[in-house]
RNA sequence: GGGGAAUUAGCUCAGAUGGGAGAGCACCUGCUUUGCAAGCAGGGGGUCAACGGUUCGAUCCCGUUAUUCUCCA
């Protein structure tokens, strides 16, 4: 069939023109170097009826048939990574098919299959304001790559991209619609493109084709550009920007691809890299919008479904209606896609980091959707048309449909209180401003309700606008330009890929972990030593700590959560050699013993291996304890719950999942429960080495489906629990003993954390409480352990009968005193006065007979004083007419403080000091009546 | 990673230049009444997030920490 958008537009068919020279010569100035003079020329021939009819593909089969192309040609098809990068901190998001590549790139593991091709999902989001407003850009994109660790380069790299670009059962565009660019010096790349039979005049060669992020693997780059025509262009023909490469919608970048080559050091020198790698990037929505002839990428199968199901919703706009209306149509389908995703991928919602990302797209997402009269809860409805579109590549997202929508849906929820309280206190500045006799917002109070509160600022100017007030917009923005500086200066520039580790990589001897069934090894050959990078044949206490390799070792090297073997190395004379300290895999997936040495080493020498195996039990037992707890939480809380981090040591472990909402005391303990029946229930531990498809078909659970190799081992404990692993663990659950829950805590939003113990330290756990609870019963005197809950509720109703009691005596006290205090009224300067010490038990005292004093005002103005315990406490009170007269009490107590000396103050009706000289007190009441005289 | 804010009764939130911690709802008791959030009277419930500092005195000011919200990267 034939895409009827094109058999209508013959147009297309007669469209050519000669690239003006001013073009050109804007292509020269962009460069670094304009001296560099080579005229290249190209044109776009006549091709009139000839020209080919493009196939039409959905965007599932374009897809499936670049990585089945690769696939042809001997690539491994890697499954689309995690959006949330596995061990690398330095990565918010996977944000490119490379970045799941690193750990092959930079040589700390090496792959099954040097050949690799991907469709992976990203996500970038620094440049989130284009999203909706521009032709491609997007939050989240996938991402065709095939890659090369030290494998094919440039020849087959460039022959195989042009053979799936224009093969007639593969992509088969005319040849004459794509443009090809090259680095200059990069003669290589030329000579292999026209060799492939890409015609000279469609070579452009450009400055900027260089890929190098500073320190690191970098290299010279093509890209390869799709002439849509002239029709589909935002500029003009002759705009200088009008070329492949420039700023222009005709000529689509569709595809880049990375001859990595060099490494740049950090002398800025760039050294040949011993091993050439291919890293290759085409953008999947930009190669369907130009199958499907579609304008920008959301005309196409991947977008369309979305923005049909937004009209629905919203109250009956219309795609392609008005450009506004379109932009949040745009920005919607856009972040439904990335949010489902995201959220499918474990992240969740949160005020910080990537989960911040994700609510910041929901917000927008929401405020668009008003843009369109949407005022509930929307964006939740899209996740299954999302999950619909991208089932073929990505299944999961359908299956966990309920549970992305339920997310999404609580936090469209809590946007709205956001913005509730958002409202009042614009409404406070409002009414502030008007106030102030000013008609426009100040910027910063913009800013600051955008900044601190998180009320848009779109919403500030339309309320601010219906109260008849402006908005500073000038100073909204250098308000947001002051916290960007401030962002940036304090951007730690953490390096994004680092160099190969050579030596490492390079030793390719043979080594067997075997402690899955033996802690002692007797007779390990010393394969190979490392002391301070270098490789050598001997070490001894000189050389205080070193690596080595063994062909044979029972020590297990940190891994899935679970931490190192320690143990000993012991030689054939029986003298202890060396510890070992650590264990971690080496990118050839030896295990390498990091070892503190006490004796001599030798290369090639045979040695008994010795696992501290006190430890690894320990260490057993709280691993199989964990896929224990992670199985009953799974049963109790829900399938939702998945592993979000795993340690497993000798004396505890720690079980991170994600988890929305609390957990509740009941559900806790259930879970503990459920883990000892397992316990008690004497089930054994089954372990099989399988392939992957045998394992799923057992319904094992995968953690982190990309770590496993071909062959991996299911550990099943019974009916119960089924999963991949590694790791190390005890053959009947019996041998736990006991499992207890230590505490359970957030670690962020949608995080929870439980730490547990088993056996001898569960066991040590609940004796500590126990004593706790026994020392308890002894101090208040309980006869028994369970006497002790009743015990402390008798006390407290003890304690709050002798409070009460005592606050009764006290005012009783109070009220006797008073009743002489008042006794001693003088007169002075016209004024009455009472000034008496009292014998109360402090401050508290003092503002009763206050209290007492003003109920029935016999004199104008009171001063009392107490002693207690070394402190003197004075308080000054005045009647209301006193008051109203300009006497305030706070002066008064000002002028006396000092003979108590302390220091003092309060409101004019009623004020306080306290001092640490008692005997101060009978000067400190002669000197009010001097006050009063004044 | 960097900024801005919040944390007060079971819940929702007031509060004061640093000097007696409050309301509404909920809860308990009594009375009245039995029709849609019933009424009236009385009562219980607080380490004002935690710790440290300044001060005669800190729920309030300063610092640290925790949690939550929010903006930027």
């Amino acid at each position: 069939m034939i895409n009827t958008c094109f058999k209508t537009n013959t147009r297309l068919s007669v469209m050519s023109e000669w690239l003006t020279t001013t073009s050109l010569q804007a292509k020269w100035y962009r460069g670094p170097w304009p001296s560099l003079q080579a005229a290249v020329l190209f044109f776009v021939s006549v091709t009139g009826d000839e020209r080919k009819v493009m196939k039409e593909l959905t965007s599932s089969q374009v897809r499936q048939m670049y990585l089945d192309f690769f696939e042809q040609h001997g690539h491994k098809i890697m499954p689309s990574a995690s959006l949330v990068p596995v061990d690398d901190p330095t990565l918010l998001w996977i944000n490119s098919g490379v970045a799941t590549m690193k750990k092959y790139f930079d040589g700390s593991v090496v792959p099954d299959n040097p050949r690799m091709t991907s469709s992976q999902k990203s996500i970038r989001t620094n440049d989130i304001e284009n999203v909706g407003r521009t032709a491609r850009h997007h939050t989240l994109f996938e991402m065709l790559g095939n890659f090369s660790v030290g494998d094919y380069f440039k020849h087959d790299a460039v022959h195989w991209a042009w053979e799936l670009l224009t093969g007639e059962q593969w992509f088969d565009f005319d040849p004459e619609k794509l443009y090809i660019t090259v680095y200059p010096k990069d003669t290589d790349a030329k000579a292999e493109w026209l060799d492939a039979g890409v015609k000279e005049d469609h070579i452009v060669e450009a400055e900027d084709n260089f890929w190098d992020i500073g320190q690191g693997p970098s290299g010279p780059d093509s890209e390869i550009f799709y002439d849509r025509g002239q029709e589909m262009n935002n500029v003009a023909e002759d705009d200088p920007e009008n070329y492949p490469g420039g700023e222009n919608e005709r000529y689509l970048e569709i595809w880049n691809i990375v001859f990595s080559q060099f490494n740049h050091t950090p002398e800025g020198t760039y050294e040949p890299l011993p091993h050439k790698n291919i890293d290759t990037g085409m953008g999947l929505e930009r190669v369907v919008s130009v199958f499907q002839h579609a304008r920008t990428n959301f005309e196409t199968d991947l977008f369309l479904p979305i923005i049909r199901a937004t009209e629905q919703l919203s109250d009956g706009k219309k795609y392609e209606a008005n450009k506004t209306d379109d932009v949040s149509f745009k920005i919607i389908a856009d972040h439904a896609r990335a949010v489902t995703f995201a959220i499918g991928d474990g992240a969740l919602p949160s005020n910080e980091g990537r989960g911040y990302v994700i609510r910041r797209l929901i917000r927008r997402a929401i405020l668009n959707g008003k843009k369109l009269g949407i005022n509930e809860a929307f964006l939740y409805k899209l996740v299954p048309v999302v999950g619909e579109i991208m089932k073929s590549h990505y299944p999961a997202v359908l299956e966990q449909a309920d549970y992305i929508a339920g997310v999404i849906h609580s936090e469209e929820d809590r946007f709205n209180v956001t913005l509730d309280t958002g409202l009042s206190l614009l409404n406070d500045t409002i009414a502030a401003t008007k106030a102030a006799g000013k008609t426009q917002l100040d910027g910063a109070e913009a800013f600051k309700l955008f900044d601190t509160y998180g009320f848009p600022v779109e919403l500030t100017t339309e309320y601010a606008g219906d109260e008849g007030l402006g908005v500073d917009q000038e100073g909204f923005k250098s308000e947001m330009e002051k916290q960007r500086a401030r962002a940036r200066n304090a951007r730690s520039s953490a390096k994004s890929m680092g160099v190969q580790r050579a030596l490492l990589t390079d030793i390719k001897s043979v080594s067997k972990y075997v402690g899955y069934s033996q802690l002692t090894v007797e007779n390990a050959k010393l394969l190979d030593i490392i002391v301070d990078e270098k490789l050598v044949d001997q070490a001894d206490e000189n050389a205080d700590s070193a690596e080595v390799i063994f062909d044979m070792t029972p020590f297990y090297a940190e891994m899935g959560g679970q931490v190192a073997d320690t143990g000993s190395i012991v030689d054939e004379a029986g003298h202890q050699v060396a510890k070992v300290t650590d264990v971690q895999h080496a990118p050839n997936g030896q295990n390498l013993h990091t070892v503190k040495v006490t004796g001599k080493l030798v290369k090639g020498a045979t040695y008994t291996l010795t696992v501290d195996a006190a430890r690894h039990s320990k260490i057993e037992k709280n691993h199989t304890a964990t896929h224990l707890l992670d199985q009953s939480l799974r049963n109790v809380l829900g399938t939702h719950t998945a592993q979000a981090g795993s340690l497993v040591e000798p004396h505890y472990l720690r079980f991170d999942f994600t988890h929305f909402g609390q957990v509740t005391s009941e559900d806790l303990h259930k879970v503990e429960q459920m883990v000892n029946d397992q316990i008690f229930a004497e089930i054994p531990v089954k372990t099989v080495e399988t392939d992957i498809e045998t394992a799923k078909k057992m319904g094992a659970i995968a953690m982190f489906s990309e770590k496993y190799g071909k062959r991996v081992r299911v550990v099943s404990v019974g009916d119960f629990n089924t999963e991949f692993c590694g790791g190390d663990h005890v053959s009947n659950t019996n041998e736990l003993g006991l499992f207890k829950i230590v505490s359970e805590t957030g670690v962020g939003a949608g995080v929870r954390r439980i730490e547990a113990v088993t056996a001898g330290d569960a066991f040590k756990f609940l004796n500590d409480e126990e004593s706790l609870l026994s020392q308890t019963a002894a101090l208040v005197k309980a006869p028994q352990l369970k006497e002790v809950p009743h015990r402390v509720e008798a006390l407290q109703g003890e304690v709050k009968q002798l409070e009460s009691d005592q606050r009764a005596l006290q005012a009783k006290m109070a009220a006797q005193q008073a009743a002489s205090a008042f006794d001693n009224i003088e007169t002075v300067n016209g004024t009455t006065l009472i000034a008496q010490q009292v014998n109360v038990a402090g401050m508290g005292q003092l503002r009763q007979l206050a209290d007492d004093w003003k109920q029935k005002l016999p004199s104008d103005v009171l001063v009392l004083a107490t002693a207690n315990e070394g402190k003197a406490s004075l308080l000054v009170a005045m009647a209301p007419d006193q008051v109203k007269a300009g006497h305030k009490a706070g002066d008064l107590i000002k002028a006396i403080a000092p003979a108590i000396n302390g220091g003092g103050g309060g409101r004019p009706d009623m004020a306080q000091a306290g001092g640490k000289n008692p005997d101060g007190i009978s000067e400190a009441l002669a000197q009010a009546k001097t006050w009063l005289e004044k």
